[in-house]
Formats: structure tokens, C-alpha cells, sequence
DNA sequence: AGAAATTATTTGATCGATCAAATAAAGTCA
DNA sequence: TGACTTTATTTGATCGATCAAATAATTTCT
């Protein structure tokens, strides 16, 4: 038993023909109980494994997904890609996919990146993360026919009830509303917003969110919204600024939304009053603080990349254009309160 | 051109043979330069990719590493492991090598994953993480003669000098002692340390670097070493419990060091008159709030990883007794210094 | 120049699984 | 029972590459 038994060892074990183990397998459907218990039994006996390159070889499939691992990147918020990548590859497990992954330096080179593995037939589709306003991956993906799904709506040039391809997305809108509803129904009246310039579609987002939920309630006049926002780059020194700008502005605050994590311990920094401040991502740090944050739940947003990858449309929207089966799916985060029970602010005084 | 062209549609397109085509992508020295740039050009022009299970299935390696991704942490270092994985996924790209990622509950599953993908020939060798000290994972894959390098020394059994596996580590006790002795040669005489109970080998490592370092200059009597020594499990508001439990105890500090970045962060919120504190891990959160802290350089790790695991020893000790190349390797941390530069604590006061 | 040694290239077999088509077995109905 | 379906199982070919051994071309040496 020098080397792995094959097929051919555990049909011959099983008193049948290859096939037969093959279709136990991956049909057990089409074989008679008996024989198939038969083969089962060979197979534990033995022990064995089926080899996945040669599975691969001739179903010219792979069972596994590349996705890219992005750069190092120096900021609080890079975790929740990290931690959409626990969430993808776990949920991938529980459907016998694996992960593989890759590096690039560039959208131009990441394309070359996606050929590689595509043409290595190392994988059978790819899912996208950090995807931009006209994004070329999206577009070379969908030129070559290759199956993908995008974390990420597709911003700007597409229509999102009839998308070009297939996507999951966290809902910033509604996370913003609904934190700003909960600091509102908590008695909030003057609620801040501390956010991105308006370059980024995500940010936008967040702030309408905000906006509208603001309008909706009424109490503040359109004037002092104004005075209530305020925007800047990422950072948790610009957060702090931001707060100090704010504050300064605004006058009295009630409650503060931030649409980053970064920007929410900056915020709380410049905050001796101990306002409520609220961020975005729910990363480690937030936990650890014991800051409010809208969580983006990746582990849901894995799933629906899976059910749209593996689903009905095998990754791709050419090809099974009648299908009912929805084409994207917009995930709603969920807040998560807390109350700053880390940070016992007497010591500061 | 329905379909990708093949070896053999290369060898037409360029008047050779199959065989020969092989030999320009895997030994071109034994190939004539006339014949070489032929089949070169013909590669290029077709856009010929070799077929990844294909090469994988005649050759028996996969050209892929397997690595744990470890279920999501709620902790600031968490990200250390991430930060590694990324190194990894670089490095290992260069080298024409994958990742592949895989999930396990707990280290009997993990056993049975690495099985799986052994046997299934999906990988060529492991790279394992969080070692601790009678880990069952690493004795089964010397058992069954599966290569493979641990990030972490092997705790408690084995003797460093002889070791039964390959390992990489980064060397705490440096680390420290670096730290320390910065402290030090900036004019600081009563240094805190700020540590985790001593079940954690890795604390203990990191602990004697700091005490060692103490000891060396000898400016605090072996009383007052004991007082500036606080235990406590990981995490900010523990830390921040630590901070003004060493700050009764000791009296006045000229610096604090830590564990962990979460520690760091918390000390650092009772820390009104600013004494520098330095963390470990070097976390996003560290640059963000602009804490001093000792650098894994996961880089340097990933590297050595993936030298030792390639190397010589193809990833195995048996087998290869004679050799002289080294069988671990511990890697000297960085510290990153920094200044609270984006904390105005001003504000706070 | 011609034999021997070296280098370059080709041929047939093979890795381990699944596909497609053929055969055997079991079940159905007049 | 015998012809006719339906279901179960087997056989031969194949996926695309590389290995091992055979052949062809080139170089070296006397």
C-alpha cells in the first residue's frame, strides 16, 4: 500500500467495475442499495480518496473559487475583508468548494491573475471584492464567460434591478437609517454625521441613509442638518478632528454616526460629554472599545455569494436569461449597541 | 477555438513534439535555442496555459500550500494571522505556488481536513498556525510523512536545537528586550511590563525580555522589578485595569510595555500623563492611534515559511538527515516607534 | 572520415477519474 | 412465458500533461 488505492483497488475489493465506485460517489442514486453498501464498505476499508486532479482532469471542474487577497492595508476597516474571507471559506467548506487564493498589484494585473487560474482550470469562477465604477475585471469577466460574483453592487453604470452580472451587498443605506432610528428612539434629536466626500458611491450611501432618516423624523430644520455633517478623508486623527469641527459647529450634540470604524475611535477621542458615537464594520476595534457599530454581516453575505456562484446561474447571467431566480442580493447589517463599557473615561479627567 | 489549445495543439502549431513542448515549459535548458524561441512563439501565439490537474495528476504535486484559516477572533491580534496569510499569499506567488484555505473546528477535525486534502492530492504541503505545545496536528503529519512548516516553535517537548519539525518563529524575548532597551537609552529607568498569565509559553518568552533586559542595566532593584510587573488575561479594558493597577503599585513610570496591542491600547486610556507605551503585534489599531510597537514582520516569516517548506528538507526532517541547511528559523521583530501622533489627548483633559 | 559519445527530440504508456455507449439484470405486461 | 421496458452495471475511450525509453541528430575524438 506504498501509494493512495484507486478506484480501479476498490472496485476490484468490491467485486464491481470502476464505474460503479464512481457513480457511489457522485450518483448514489443510480446504484442498488446493496452493491452500494458494498462499494461503501470497500471504500472505508481501504480508505479511500478520490484524487482530485484527476476528478478535475476529466469534469473539467474544480470545485474551488479564487478570490484576491487584497495588499496589506494600513487601516482598521481592512479586517472586514478579512473577515468576510473566515466567513466565505467556511460557508465554502460546508458545500465541498475550496478557496484558493491570489495576489496583484493592480486591477490590470489581477486580470492577467484571473486568466492564469482560469485557463489552469485551478478554479471554477472567482468572487470579487473592493469592485469600483467601471471596474475592468467585471467587464473582461464578463467577455470571457467566466463564472463571478461581486461583493459589491455594481456602482454607477449599471441599473441594479437589471444587473450585468451577479452580486451581494451590504445595504449601507439602511444600516445608517436604522442606527440613526436607534438613536433617535433612544431620544436623540440633534444626531451628527461624520462622513466621506462624496467621491465614494459607499459613502453616499451611508450619509443618505443618515439623511433621510433625519428628514423622515423632521425635528432638526434643513439648515441645521447642514450644520450636523460633517465630511473628511478616513482616519481615526481625522475622526478626531472631525469630532472637534463638529462640535464646534454644530453646538450640542445628541448622538454621533461615523461612517467608519476609524472614524468613530477618532470621534470618541474628542468627546468628553461621552455623546454616543456609532461606526461602521463592527471591527475588532469597536468590540474591544465598546463602540456601537454597524456590523455588515459578512457571514450572510458569504452565503449569497455562494447560493449566486453555485446557484442556478453557475456564476453567469448569459445563458439562462429566463430564470426567476434573483440576480443580486442586497444584505441589511444589523447594529450592534453598545455602550462604551470598555472605556471607564473617569481616568482621563 | 472553442476550447483552450493543448500541449499537443502547441507542438503542431510549432512543428514539434508534445515531449518537446513539456521541456520549454519545464527543463528549456535542454532544449536547442532555435527550437525553444519556436515553441515560445507558438505558445504565445495560441495563448497556451498548461492545464493545472492535468500537470498535477502525472506529476503527483500540486504546486499549492494548505493553510488553516482560524474561525473569526474577536480580538485586535487576530489580524496578526491575517497579516501573515497575506505575506503568504505573496511570497508564495512568486514562487508559482497557491494557497488554499481550509476551516476546521478543532484539531481532530483539522487532522481529517489535512487528510483530505493530502490524499486527495490537493496540496503539497501544510503550513500550520497557533501551535501549541503537545499538538496532536504536528505529530500526525510527521506520522504520516506530509510536509510542512509551523509558524510558532514547538513548545515544551522538543529541543530547539534538534527539532522534530520545521518551524519559523519570531523571537519574542528580542523583541522585548529591543523595546526595553529603546526605553532605556531614551532616559527611562522604571519600565512596566504589562504581561499575560504564564500559561502562555509565548508570554513567558516575552516576559524574559523585558525582565532580562532590566536585569542587564540593573538601575531597579530586583523589589521594585516585581511591582512593575502586572499580570492579566488579554484585552483593552483589562489592560486598562492593569495600567492603574501598575500605576498604584509602582508609583511614577517612565514607560510601559505590553503583551499585546489591546493591552497597550488599554493601558494607554489610563495613561493621563502620557507615558510612552509600547504594544506588540504592530495592529492596525497601533498605527491608527499611534502606538510604539514590536513588529512580527510577518513578511520575513511568510519567507522563511516558504524557504524551508520548498528548501532542502522539501518541507520534511526524516529523510534528509545529513543536510546542513538550517531546520527552523527565528526571526528577529522589528519595533516600530511611534509618538501618539494622532491622539491630541489635549482634548480629553 | 568513421566510430563513439553526447545532446536533442520523439514515441508510447500512464497518472486516476468520469463520460458515453454497450451490455446485463430486473421488472412489467399481454 | 416471452417480448418489451426500465434499471443496474460494465467496458472502452478520454481529459492534458509528463515519464521513461527509444530514436534521431549533433558533436567529439582518433
Amino acid at each position: 500500500m506504498a501509494s493512495m488505492p484507486t478506484v480501479t483497488d476498490v472496485a476490484l475489493a468490491a467485486g464491481v467495475s470502476r464505474q460503479t465506485v464512481s457513480n457511489v460517489m457522485n450518483s448514489p442514486g443510480i446504484v442498488r442499495a446493496d452493491t452500494r453498501e458494498r462499494v461503501e464498505a470497500a471504500i472505508a476499508q481501504l480508505g479511500y480518496r478520490p484524487h482530485a486532479s484527476a476528478r478535475r482532469l476529466r469534469t473539467r471542474r474544480s470545485s474551488t473559487i479564487g478570490i484576491r487577497l487584497d495588499p496589506m492595508i494600513d487601516g482598521i476597516s481592512g479586517s472586514v475583508l478579512d473577515r468576510f474571507l473566515h466567513a466565505l471559506t467556511e460557508q465554502a467548506d460546508k458545500q465541498g468548494l475550496r478557496v484558493l487564493l491570489f495576489t496583484a498589484t493592480s486591477p490590470e494585473d489581477e486580470i492577467i491573475q484571473l486568466q492564469r487560474l482560469n485557463d489552469g482550470a485551478d478554479v471554477d469562477g472567482f468572487v470579487l471584492t473592493s469592485t469600483f465604477a467601471g471596474d475592468p475585471r467585471t467587464k473582461w469577466l464578463i467577455e470571457n464567460k467566466i463564472a463571478f460574483v461581486t461583493f459589491g453592487r455594481p456602482w454607477g453604470t449599471d441599473d441594479v434591478s437589471d444587473p450585468q452580472h451577479l452580486w451581494v451587498d451590504v445595504d449601507g443605506w439602511a444600516g445608517l437609517h436604522e442606527a440613526t432610528r436607534a438613536a433617535q428612539n433612544a431620544g436623540a434629536r440633534r444626531i451628527g454625521y461624520i462622513g466621506w466626500p462624496s467621491s465614494a458611491d459607499t459613502g453616499d450611501d451611508r450619509r443618505r441613509g443618515w439623511h433621510d432618516a433625519m428628514h423622515e423624523r423632521g425635528d432638526v430644520t434643513e439648515a441645521d442638518l447642514t450644520k450636523l455633517e460633517v465630511v473628511t478623508v478616513d482616519g481615526v486623527a481625522e475622526g478626531t478632528a472631525a469630532m472637534q469641527d463638529l462640535r464646534r459647529r454644530a453646538g450640542p450634540l445628541d448622538a454621533v454616526l461615523c461612517a467608519s470604524d476609524s472614524l468613530a475611535l477618532g470621534a470618541m477621542i474628542a468627546n468628553p460629554e461621552r455623546v454616543p458615537v456609532t461606526g461602521y464594520d463592527n471591527t475588532p476595534v469597536a468590540a474591544a472599545i465598546g463602540l456601537s457599530s454597524v456590523d455588515q454581516s459578512v457571514g450572510e453575505v458569504a452565503a449569497g455569494v455562494l447560493d449566486l456562484l453555485t446557484g442556478e446561474f453557475g456564476g453567469q447571467i448569459h445563458g439562462a436569461p429566463e430564470s426567476l431566480q434573483p440576480r443580486y442580493q442586497m444584505i441589511r447589517p444589523r447594529l450592534v449597541t453598545r455602550a462604551f463599557a470598555a472605556i471607564p473615561m473617569e481616568v482621563l479627567a
